[in-house]
DNA sequence: GTCTATAGCAGGATAGAC
DNA sequence: GTCTATCCTGCTATAGAC
């Protein structure tokens, strides 16, 4: 994909955008407290004391990994999801729901930055700090309401707004989960996470998402 | 802060079991690194060296947690499962995945044990340790496989076991989701959990696994 | 801005009294 | 089995040279 992706070690960047770039690498893979001040900085071939001169202190290293990189690329999902979306010319469900998925699976991030992005989250939730509060005002809220509104139009009329929360929650959760879980989900499938079973999972997704067990062809799509 | 004078931490429990008890508490809410072997002991109202007396060591006290505490109820839940289906008569799908949310969402675990049970999941999960080996052999596959076969009997045809692992997967990441994830699905639907709150939960998992976005009218499709 | 050196402290683990 | 006292490693953070 983009050059910034390939040589994150190398001195041609700034320290800062270093040490941000292994930061979320480490934090993502271990979670906080696992990964120390120390490691951060080797792995960015820098001084121990950058981290401090940059950013004050290690939590708030850990802060500005969301700030300048982790929102940065949940807005570029949403862009990609809205492209999607835009460039289909209905707005039918299959539609959304592939829009969303492709957008999370196979849209703007590389590979890895995909996993850093889902497991960062994953950890905001399961135990929340201060990132969540930006996380879930600035990102999750709107994105779902917007998800939401996408499909409100071929909704039931007796659907209120809890059962339209509770659906876009089921589906961004399989989303996520597809993205982060990768040991369990590899281990019971047998597949490794290459293009053609990240495919698969989007097709997936999109028919379990619109019929459930009761699949039919409505989800498909003609694959070039 | 930890000693909440509930029962179950009273010294009637041998040191042993206490200190189990108090470590997956921990261990679930803030992960492995971020708890020190001191507030384990201080919560269980026992001495610092009683960790390595009874465990020999931090790691070793963790695996014991997923040895004595967290596979009994795997085995609990999977039992509860396997009763919700003996309980009805057919097995259709409806029947299988009721059984499942069921026994998940309000199965034999009380409310903190569950919450507990699956966020020591999603952490072995986002980054596996050796637990996750005992976990993935023991538990999941053996499970999986059931709900598989309990589902397979009433699907088409042409349906291959990946199709089948990724239905079970799916259904199992929204129930893991809606179990750990309180906080963002709270905050989302303004919903606390408790008890009509998980039965809503339960119904919802039953009808979106079965007809995802098609929920009553089934002729309801695209509208392009 | 980057480095070295070090302060200051919390962590896991152990020895030995009782 | 339980406790106190202690070791020692590794951590975050800072001071100050360059």
């Amino acid at each position: 994909m983009r050059g910034d992706t390939m040589a994150p070690d190398q001195r041609e960047y700034p320290t800062q955008a270093r040490l941000l770039r292994q930061a979320e690498m480490l934090f993502a893979e271990k979670g906080y407290h696992a990964v120390s001040v120390r490691e951060i900085t080797n792995a960015a071939k820098c001084n121990l004391a950058a981290v401090n001169y940059h950013f004050g202190n290690k939590k708030n290293l850990y802060l500005n990994v969301f700030r300048s990189l982790w929102m940065p690329r949940a807005h570029r999902i949403h862009e990609c999801f809205r492209n999607n979306l835009a460039a289909c010319r209905d707005s039918s469900p299959p539609t959304v729901i592939r829009a969303v998925a492709e957008a999370f699976l196979q849209g703007p991030l590389s590979d890895e930055e995909r996993l850093w992005h889902s497991q960062l989250m994953i950890r905001e939730m399961t135990k929340p700090t201060e990132a969540f509060d930006l996380v879930a005002t600035e990102i999750i809220q709107p994105f779902f309401e917007e998800i939401g509104h996408a499909l409100h139009p071929s909704a039931p009329e007796d659907m209120d707004n809890e059962q339209v929360t509770l659906i876009v929650l089921s589906i961004i959760s399989m989303i996520i989960y597809f993205t982060f879980a990768r040991t369990p989900v590899s281990r019971l499938t047998g597949c490794t996470y290459d293009h053609a079973f990240t495919e698969r999972l989007v097709n997936h997704i999109v028919r379990f998402c619109l019929s459930g067990l009761n699949r039919d062809a409505s989800g498909r799509k003609d694959i070039s």
